[in-house]
DNA sequence: GCTCATTACCCACCATTACCCACATTATGG
DNA sequence: CCATAATGTGGGTAATGGTGGGTAATGAGC
């Protein structure tokens, strides 16, 4: 599955990673509560997604911004699971618990509500982190204290899957065009 | 046209062993934190990731660089290990954790952090080393250094490795003589 | 209906970045 | 041995991206 892409029908140069975010950036939280998106970002949300994003409370106390058409096949995976019909509204209701809809301002930033910058424990600084389809939000001390909380047994994981040349695992070669 | 590129029915260059990096280079870092980077690894690197490669921390304090495929393929492959939720939270975090994304200049060139730099504690120059299908980013003391703390004991597995039968030359070296 | 608080849209500034050109040096080919 | 291309290094400059604030729309409360 290479949901990859195509180029669009006005030449212009498409993001052949869609929805696909990497790497960190830094920024601060105005008095107003705007945060920028990092503009790498905003160029990687697919069509579908390119100005709407849903932030919602993450786990390890972070928040989470998905683009549009991810958070929605979200909802939607939940009708798929095993569960019973109660459980599976209350897994969706868990999910959309303080999640807010955002869209972008001219400048490329979204508005978070005083409630979810409570949650993430927002200050001055906000840490945006990539994580695959989608993007984490971090109060930089806590995500600092996060990190160094790993022991040596992750980073061992870690190191072995990093150092692994090249994955048994996914399926490869598939490269021809 | 390089040596190391076939070309295709289509006449165009392609690389037989896509995203496969060995050999060593030396270059210096500018004022801005521009490095190099050489150039049969840039014809090396795959279609997909032929402009983008992803910054991260490596271990024993060096800077990896993988093409972005090859990023995306390891990250993937987190969601796939064995174990808890949690833990591959923490493991998607810990590769993430100052990593970069950088695309290359009209010189091939991309520019690295200041934290990049700092964390592998990279001076004037930088030692660039293909390892399979990333690449290790070293000062060149450093490293030099960590080579020369190899003990006995590594030094005798490479030995053992190196002169084992498995490829031709290991194997005539053995009979012939 | 009116007022006030909140939100959304707009413009402005400026540091940083990315793009471009230039040149020195090395490899390549005749 | 010279000519030519490719590669590594440095720096100027326009464009982008991040930040702050003014002002018009929106909506809630009285």
């Amino acid at each position: 599955m290479s949901p990859d892409a195509v180029k669009n029908e006005d030449g212009k140069e498409r993001n052949p990673f869609p929805n696909s975010f990497t790497d960190e950036f830094r920024y601060t939280i105005d008095h107003r509560g705007r945060v920028n998106f990092p503009a790498p970002f905003r160029r990687a949300l697919s069509d579908e997604s390119k100005d709407r994003v849903i932030v919602a409370r993450g786990m390890d106390g972070c928040l989470l911004v998905f683009p549009k058409d991810v958070w929605e096949q979200r909802r939607r995976d939940f009708n798929k699971t095993p569960y019973s019909p109660q459980q599976q509204r209350r897994l969706q209701r868990l999910l959309s618990f303080g999640a807010k809809e955002s869209a972008f301002d001219g400048q490329g930033r979204i508005t978070l509500t005083p409630r979810l910058i409570e949650l993430a424990k927002l200050k001055k600084e906000v840490l945006i982190v990539g994580m695959g389809d989608r993007v984490e939000l971090w109060n930089p001390d806590i995500y600092e204290q996060y990190i160094s909380e790993s022991d040596q047994t992750v980073e061992s994981i870690l190191e072995e899957y990093l150092t692994r040349p090249g994955t048994d695992m996914g399926e490869s070669a598939d490269k021809a065009v």
